[in-house]
RNA sequence: GCCGCUUUAGCUCAGUUGGUAGAGCAAAGGACUGAAAAUCCUUGUGUCCCUGGUUCGAUUCCUGGAGGCGGCA
């Protein structure tokens, strides 16, 4: 296992894996403890966009001097990025970052994104924009209906997982039977974590009652900070709900309000309060199936680093 | 003061030709095959405003009252 030097005989790269809901406490825990040695590596399916800062909740620039991040303003907002894209760019840092003897750290909370690379990516086809048109247009024309008896008819196997009304999902089998003429039932996924890389996975929980006040106060602060001079910004340049940017809670709301030109700014921080809490609950279910992960409370410095520590993880100039 | 409409789930509201009720949203739990801050699945919850009357039986019909909204004064 570990030897008095602090090394192991394991010759694999390490990263800290640091997953949290919305407004767990990520950043101060962070700079706290990873403010020496590491790099973070951003699995925030939102923060890859410029632009997107304040309702996002980006580490601002002070935190950004201090700790080295990447995988943040990657993609102009129109622009799609996804969960193979991060574990390519993922597994790229990785490596980068070891060469340069530093750990890297990588924290956000897509959850979808973590597992991706955790377990590998599966092997599907990417995602391409030409097909994926022409399925949206066929199932425009043909019915929702027409789309599942369809996806019953080239790939029962996907058919009987999915439910018929996860229209997301359902394109996204028939776009992979149309652009690669297999089903997507056809492609392995992987049903244990990589062995090529040692993460050491930690997640952060508060209790809801708690997470929901640190939700309401983010918010608050986010208006405070401009966030309503960030959404002008982006409508003046044509934001649409259309930009894969614009999907993500705060914006969606933003612009729902505009067009219906009724909210005021006390029902659209309502409403952004309730998406949020929404999320995070999602994000806790899924992490929660991650059997290696272990859960800490963000106030349990000590825990975590003696974990960390147990891990083969030393924190430079912290004491434990 | 008079007239009309209204009161049902946490919220907005259906409904029961009289047999104690159900949608959406919210909430709680769950899923996740290259869009995942996306998309979807499951599950509660009720003095049917109060009071008398008619009835085997009233949330439903009738009397009286209370609250809300609107109109006329």
């Amino acid at each position: 296992m570990r030897s008095s030097t602090g090394k192991t005989t394991d010759s694999r790269n390490k990263a800290v894996v640091l997953f949290g809901p919305t407004a767990v406490g990520k950043t101060a825990l962070t700079e706290e403890l990873f403010s020496d040695g590491f790099e973070i590596i951003n699995a925030d399916s939102v923060q890859v966009y410029r632009g997107l800062d304040i309702g996002s909740a980006k580490p601002d620039e002070r935190l950004r001097a201090l700790i080295p991040h990447h995988l943040l303003d990657i993609r102009n907002p129109w622009e799609q990025y996804t969960a193979g894209d991060f574990v390519r760019d993922a597994e790229a840092m990785i490596s980068d970052i070891s060469s340069r003897s530093h750990i890297p750290l990588i924290t956000g909370g897509t959850a979808y994104y973590f597992r991706s690379l955790i377990y590998g990516p599966p092997a599907a086809p990417a995602s391409d924009a030409s097909v994926r048109a022409r399925v949206a247009a066929m199932i425009d024309e043909k019915g929702k209906e027409w789309a599942y008896s369809y996806l019953e008819e080239i790939d029962p196997d996907s058919a009987a997982r999915i439910s018929r009304s996860d229209i997301y999902r359902i394109s996204r089998a028939i776009e992979v039977y149309e652009g690669s003429g297999r089903p997507l039932s056809s492609f392995p996924v992987p049903d244990s974590p990589r062995s090529d890389i040692d993460f050491v996975i930690i997640g952060l929980v508060r209790e809801k009652s708690e997470l929901a006040r640190r939700i309401d106060l983010r918010i608050d602060e986010m208006f405070r900070m401009g966030f309503y001079d960030e959404l002008r910004g982006l409508m003046e340049s044509g934001a649409e709900r259309s930009w894969p940017g614009m999907k993500a809670i705060g914006y969606r709301e933003a612009l729902d309000a505009a067009e219906s030109g009724e909210a005021s700014i006390r029902v659209l921080k309502e409403e952004i309060s309730r998406s949020t809490r929404q999320y995070a609950k999602r994000q806790m279910t899924f992490f929660s199936s991650f059997s290696e992960c272990r859960f800490f409370h963000p106030d349990d410095r000590k825990g975590i680093a003696s974990y960390l520590e147990s891990s083969g993880i030393s924190l430079h100039g912290l004491i434990v």
